[in-house]
Parts: structure tokens; sequence; C-alpha cells
DNA sequence: TATGAATGAGAGTTCATTCAT
DNA sequence: AATGAATGAACTCTCATTCAT
């Protein structure tokens, strides 16, 4: 009864319908997984929430997990959405600045409109390895197309991927504040200045 | 479920043997949550490897959630332990860069060696309003006492909170690369220098 | 879910194409029954490697059941195919030896080679009162087809139908155990000696 | 999720209670399986028969698959009570006769008094290897306390396995028309004499 | 005729929690 | 105080059958 080693066969949309379909599932889960949790919701909600029988998300998904790797790939396009703009000119020390503010002002918006999802996903990453890599490859490749950047900016190459990566870390931490923490609106600038200086003179030695 | 306004009675116990009894469910427990995970952990399991009953964990706990905000407590004080020795002499600017490098050390050191509980409560800490709470009473009180060490230790005051807000940040990111991230080893020296330099430099202006 | 009483319209294929596609159903059915069972089979796999659309099979048949009663008449008709030709010369008592090898003969060959069909369909029909029937009355013809032989072979007529029965069941539990039991090959041709001794000298009183 | 390589603890019943709540278990599946075949019952309709509830099904038994192997067991053991009498004193030419009759008169009863019963579990043993293995034990350790009493009681010994399996089956047969087929009752005598008669012939040698 | 997407009841199983002893 | 058997709602996933196109 185990079918062990036996594919089922999932459907693989082609067509306008079935292609809207699965996004309707994907957009109903992801609006569910924000706002009450992974664990806690259940195929039927997303079915039922989605307009469609319980059955059919089985034709479109392997399990519950497969819909949340689809979920996660979602988010995280909206993410290379967003980030997408600072990545494509190359940095000099003169723009620098400026890119770091764009940064932590598009990372504290992305994480405060999406802030439940934002955690959910952060919390599953950790808990499930698949996900974990999705988040991995997507930093990665932040990170490489920000190297480069710098690299036709003329920066300092030594150690260049470690400064990044710190860098990378600094912003997000920062905009974590903004977003999570209970600091007074009036300081978040001053973490901003901070954290723009600490990237500023990481990079720049 | 849930009982939501209505008070069961749980003990709490005063007598040694009692003491012992609950902190034998808790270091159960945490062995369990960290190995496995919370959600693929259950009550029986947890029971049965602490040598009691099912029905007397919940004599001591309401329900399975009150042992996990204790064992998040037990981490926490474990790495209140920890760190504590960090947190007690003023610091110079001549002492910074040594502090900062232990911090990166035993923050190191404390994510490898209960990496899996490290994971699952931060993970815990993102869908579950109160246990954040913990972590960032945690936190908070970290903080207070490096600022605090900081200002005995005459350093710039201004902005210091924000400051040493952003340097604990910085630290936590590079101690999680050597943790997580899959760099190569002999680049993780690189990573504690420029964090390193990174708070000297915040801390120092 | 049975609809009792409710007659749905189930076409009957008089067109050479409807003829053939109800084929193919119960031929790939066989097949499908025979080597991962009847119940864990089901109607979309048969539709698609029939190279059809579910919608279609329930047009040939009212539900799975009769699928399965078409694919054990054809099991049947091949089962008659092979003992036919032991089934129209008259039997003397100098033939019957021969008779009895040669149906022990094909009989083995038939389990065998269709050693998970034969499981399948026997076990079937003792589960399901319809499919037994099927057997029963193709069993009833074999044997009153040999009665017939051997009335014509001037063999004792008294309690021939009787002696038939058992004898066609001795001959099936010999070569039952050519093919199901973990005998020693060597023991086999002893089996089937037996067997045939034990024929002739039922019928032969 | 899936547990993969951990075994889920299920309770061996010692004290009397819990025993006894097993075989309840047992026996109404017993019923349940015989009047509406393993398939077609669902667990919770054994627990709600049992007078117990779902979920503690599974603290005796892994699986439905495990309750269906023990309600085998106790079939196969109610089947050995029955032919013990007949398995313990040599026999010898004289008495063999007498044998075979009583062996006619128990296996045409067991079949008759639990019809249903076994029709379903040797079906099943023909769908499930497991439950076969448990047919194939009981069969041939009757064969083997046969074949003792043949040897003591002076038997010609050449052969004589297999000549005990072939008897086997044919009294397995003879009594099956008895049960199952629609023979008029009057024929039966004749039936048990042929069947006597031909293992008498085939021992004898 | 034919498609295959869609249905939804029902399956086996789990587990936080309770309660008789 | 302590046990661990018992509960039963809830879960994920399947599949015979239907129906809009």
């Amino acid at each position: 009864m185990k079918n062990i080693g036996e594919h089922k066969a999932v459907r693989v949309p082609k067509q306008a319908r079935s292609i809207a379909k699965k996004q309707k599932i994907v957009a109903t889960s992801y609006r569910l997984f924000s706002s009450k949790g992974y664990y806690r919701t259940n195929t039927a909600e997303i079915a039922k929430e989605a307009g469609i029988s319980t059955g059919i998300v089985y034709s479109y998904y392997q399990d519950k997990k497969q819909i949340l790797l689809d979920v996660v790939k979602y988010y995280i396009s909206s993410l290379e959405k967003r980030f997408e703009p600072l990545l494509v000119s190359p940095v000099t020390p003169r723009s620098l600045p400026s890119l770091v503010r764009r940064f932590l002002k598009i990372s504290a918006e992305s994480q405060t409109e999406n802030r439940e999802a934002h955690n959910e996903f952060v919390a599953l990453s950790l808990l499930e390895e698949d996900i974990h890599a999705l988040f991995d490859d997507f930093e990665d490749s932040v990170i490489a197309k920000l190297c480069d950047s710098l690299k036709r900016g003329a920066f300092p190459q030594e150690n260049l991927l470690e400064k990044v990566r710190l860098c990378y870390g600094i912003i997000e931490q920062a905009s974590h504040f903004s977003v999570q923490r209970k600091i007074a609106k009036s300081e978040l600038p001053v973490m901003d200045s901070l954290a723009e200086e600490a990237v500023v003179g990481i990079l720049g030695k």
C-alpha cells in the first residue's frame, strides 16, 4: 500500500487555465502560510480558500511540502524583483552610500510589507533543509552580483566576497531593527547612518 | 482545545523531588527539540525519555507550549552563562578588539555546539510571539550590559545604544557564517577580522 | 455511490474502432491487475496506459468492477483456448494417462506463465461472488466436456461427474505444487506420477 | 514527516486488561473481515464495533495490516485446534480410512462454519505474501505431523512427503466441494468415498 | 465522441490532552 | 502524587466517478 519507489503523476500545467489554477494555489497558500503559519494551515483550508477541491490540489502538487517550496520560490522571486534594480549598474565609491541607503530602504520595506511572510519563511528555512537551500541560492546570487558591481566600480578586490557577505548581513540586521524592534522611530535614521558608515568603511579598505 | 479563560491547576513544585522532575522534563525536551524539532517531538516521547508518565507532565505544564517556553528559558540561561564573563568589566578602547574576538569566539562556539538547538529555537522565535519575547529580553539585557561596560570605559556616548545593537548584530552575523555557511575554513579569520574592524570603527567614533 | 436501481447508459460498441478501444481497456487492465493487483490499480492508470481518457472508460464500463469482470472473462477465454485441444476427442483407458499428463503440463504452464494473474484472479473469485460465478461456469464446462469424452471412451459411468470433479481438483492441486510451492524441482515428476495414478485409479473403477 | 527508519512504540500488553482488549480487537476484526472483507473494513469501524476509540487501536497495532496478520494467526490457531486430535496417534493401514473420513468431516465443518472467513483469508493469502507464509507454515506443520504418524504406522516411506501433500490437497478439494459447490447434498457421500479411496490408494502403494 | 480537470467522501494514522485507577 | 491507557478530532492524501468543454 505504500507505493514505494513509484512516482505519482503530477500535472505539469501548460494551458492557461491550469497555470492560473496553480498560481491560485500558490497565492492562497502564501496568504495562509503568512497569516497562520505553514504547520497550522491544512490542505483542506488551502483548497477551500482557493475555491477548489482538496483532490485537485494533489494533481498539481505531490504533497503539502511541495506547495511550500513553490510558495517560498514565489516569495523569493518577489524579493528578486525588488532588489534587481540595485544590482545592475557598477558601483563607484561615490555612489556606494546611496546604494546602501536604497538597499536599506528596500530591505526594510520588503520586510515590513510582508512581515508575517518574512518571519514564517525565514523560520522555515531554519527548520527545513530544502527551504534553506532556496534562500541560500538567492543570497548567493545577490552577493555575487554585488561583487561584480563593485569590481566594475574599481573597489579593492582583496577578500571582496567576505566583505560583501558581511555588509549584506549588516544591512539585513539594520533593516531588521527597523521592522521587528520596538526602537523609537526617531532612532531609525541613526541606525541607517551607522550601517551605511560601517559598510562604506568595510568596502573602502 | 485551548480552554481559554479557564485555569487548570498546575503544580508549582517546591519539594526537591518535584523540582528535579521538572528539570528532567526540560532537559529531555531540550534534547529532543534540538535533535528532532519541536513539532516532530510528541509528549509521549518526552515522558518516556524522561522516565515519567505522560500524565504527570500535565501536572507540571499546562500544555506542550509551556514546556517549550521553559526549554527556551533554559537555553537562554545557558547563553547567559557563556556571555556573562564578557559583560562584567569595563571596556577600554585598548581592550575592545580583544573583547570582540572573545565575543566572536564564544558566539561561534555556542552556535556550533548547539547548532541544532540554535536553529530550532531561533526559528521558533520567529514563529511564536512569546518565544520571541524571551530572546528579545535576553538580547536587551546583553546590550544594556555592554552599553554599561562601554560607558565605564569612556567610549563616546552618542547614540551608544544603536551602535551597540548594530555591533551585536554584526557579531551574530559573523559567527553565523562560521557555523552555517559553507565558507572555506581558511576564510573564517578574514571574516572575523572584518567584523572586528567594523565594530571597532563603529564604537570608536 | 452505487446508484442502485438507476441505469446509466453504457455504450455497447459495434463499430470496429469502439470494439478495439474496449479490448484495449481490457488488455491494459489485465496487465495492470496481474502485476499490481486489482485494488492497487486505479482507473486513471488504466486509462493512461491504454492511451485514452478516464472519462471514456466510463462510457464503456459502468464502474471499475465491470472492467474486472471483463478482464476475468478474457483470462478465462485464454484458459479455454489452452484446454480446448484436450477436450475434443474421446478418451480411452489407454489414452487416459497421456491425457492426464498433458493436462498437468498445460495447467502448470498456464499457472506459471500467468502466475500473477492466476493468483490475483483466483483470490478475487473468493472475494467477489460474480467473479466466482465466472470461474464456476468455466470449470463446469470443462468438466462436462471431460465427462462427455470419457463416456464416449467407454469409461464406467457410475458417479462419473463426481469422479471427474475430483480428478480435476487433483490435477489443479498437483500443478499448483509445481508452481507455487518451493518443492525441489526433482520432486515434480514424482508428484505428477502420483497424480496420474490417482486419476487413473479413480476413473478406472 | 515520514518517520523513515523510526519505529513506533507498540504496546506489548502484559496485563490482563490489555490482553483482553487486544483480543477484543482481533475478535472484532475477525468478524468484520469475514463478513465485509478486509479491504472494505476500515479502522474506525473496527474501533467502534470493539467499543474503543480509533486511537487506541494504534497503540496495539502498528497498522491495519498487522491486525490482519493477528486475525489470520487467530484463524489458523483455531484450525490447529480442530485438526490436532487427528495428528497425534500413529496411523495403520486399517485405521487410515477412518482417519481420512474424520479429516474430510472436520475440514468440511471448518470451512462451513467459517465459510466467509475461510474464503477471505485464503484469498488474502494469495494477495499478500506474509499472509501466504502463515498458511504455508500451518500446512507444512500438518503435513509433517501426518508423515510422522504414517511412518510410525509402518506405511511405505518412498516419496512419502509428496504423497501426503497430494492427499492433503485431495481432501481439501473434496471438502471444498461440500462447502462451496452447489452439488446435491445426496452426492456428497459419493465424493467423500472417492476421496477416501484415492487417498488410501496413494498412501498404500 | 472524447477529454482530463475536478470532485469530495473516505481512508489510515497521529497526538495533545484527559481521566479512571 | 502518579500512571499510562484511552480519547477523538484533525491531519494528509487517494481515487472512483462526474461533467464542463
